[in-house]
DNA sequence: GAGGTTCCAGACTGTTTGGTCTGTTTGTAC
DNA sequence: GTACAAACAGACCAAACAGTCTGGAACCTC
């Protein structure tokens, strides 16, 4: 095995993931990327066959981080209670007092930055966004439906799982659109004082 | 006064608004919004001395007409009822109901493609979204305060205001995500319904 | 109808873009 | 130590980009 490029490869992905949440992805550039990696672009086209495919890459692997922390929300929630309504405010307030990483001035997602370019939709770029927003439903509804169980006229348990991802979604514009660091905390206490109610 | 520019000024605008939703800000070429609305380079750099330029007419044009929808919507919901609860349903019913529009597979949100990108909201270009949301925010607080009136650990109303814009911003990158037309539908009925539990 | 101004078409330009190519270094296998 | 492939570095390229320039048509003013 000749020399070892994974470092090279990550210092590329974290430089990109960066530049592409704060600009976007057609604003940011190959060569700001190699830039600010302090790579070149011979690197850059070994590791990548094309700025699409980097895209891809990252992609994945931001996705899969978003699993891992619903995973990790999920096991906080249900080691804390056993209460069903209880576990879904647990879950809400395990992200809402990680004010740090996840609240920060300059915190985005990846995935708006994916979503606004529809080219990046359509050729598939996206696809393991529908994988985690699927995987966020399908968990959430379970914890939900479970605090819902036999109520009549009841709110739809998958949109209620749904507007999780949407209220994380949107927090994200505001706090852009504002400039106010408390907003992503704000808009999650929201969250979970309105899914209390519905689940009272 | 000379031959009358408005027409082609606007159908640059309107081809530019289309664009810059479906694709973004920066994967939109100054020459695809001069084929995409039948006109030409000088048509286009008469009318607006620069890509940036037009980006700020596009953004003011739009926050305009999304106001004015939020004025509509209050004035509909107060004219439903008295009831300070029910008005903040209709509200919320008001944009449920209008499917067609607004929820279309293809719709979309200005805000998005332009907050996305950073140096749009350093430049001042993302201003006039924060003249609108701080007009949703103050006008659905004053609505939703008037129907928390004198209760004791309430919900901040303006975060439960903000929720709002939230929703819709979140929702459109659902969609995205998705490409479920009825998800806008759904998110907001689910709001509505969580409003409605909060201020029972 | 002469002069002037707005409106617009399209050729043109300098720069930036994503991507290629060549060459060199580095580690590995034998 | 020789052969070989992976891991880069950086010059280079064609296409796309935002923006300029020139020329002409339409319209108003007088």
């Amino acid at each position: 095995m000749p020399k070892d490029g994974t470092a090279t490869r990550s210092r590329i992905l974290d430089s990109a993931e960066r530049l592409v949440k704060v600009n976007g992805y057609a604003a940011t550039s190959v060569d700001q990327v190699i830039a600010d990696s302090g790579t070149s672009k011979g690197a850059f086209f070994h590791h990548f066959p094309s700025k699409l495919d980097l895209a891809r890459t990252l992609v994945q692997r931001y996705a899969d981080a978003d699993v891992a922390e619903l995973r990790e929300g999920l096991a906080h929630a249900e080691a804390a209670t056993d209460d069903p309504a209880g576990r879904v405010s647990a879950f809400v307030r395990w992200f809402e007092e990680r004010d740090e990483a996840l609240l920060g001035e300059e915190s985005n997602c990846l995935y708006i930055s994916i979503l606004t370019e529809r080219e990046l939709v359509l050729d598939g770029t996206s696809d393991p966004i529908l994988g985690a927003v699927v995987a966020w439903r399908q968990e959430l509804a379970r914890l939900i439906g479970a605090a819902l169980a036999g109520r009549e006229g009841a709110p739809d348990p998958e949109a209620l799982a749904d507007h999780v991802f949407v209220t994380f979604e949107g927090a994200f514009l505001l706090a852009r659109s504002t400039g106010d660091p408390t907003t992503m905390r704000r808009q999650l206490r929201a969250l979970r004082q309105m899914l209390e109610a519905v689940l009272r």
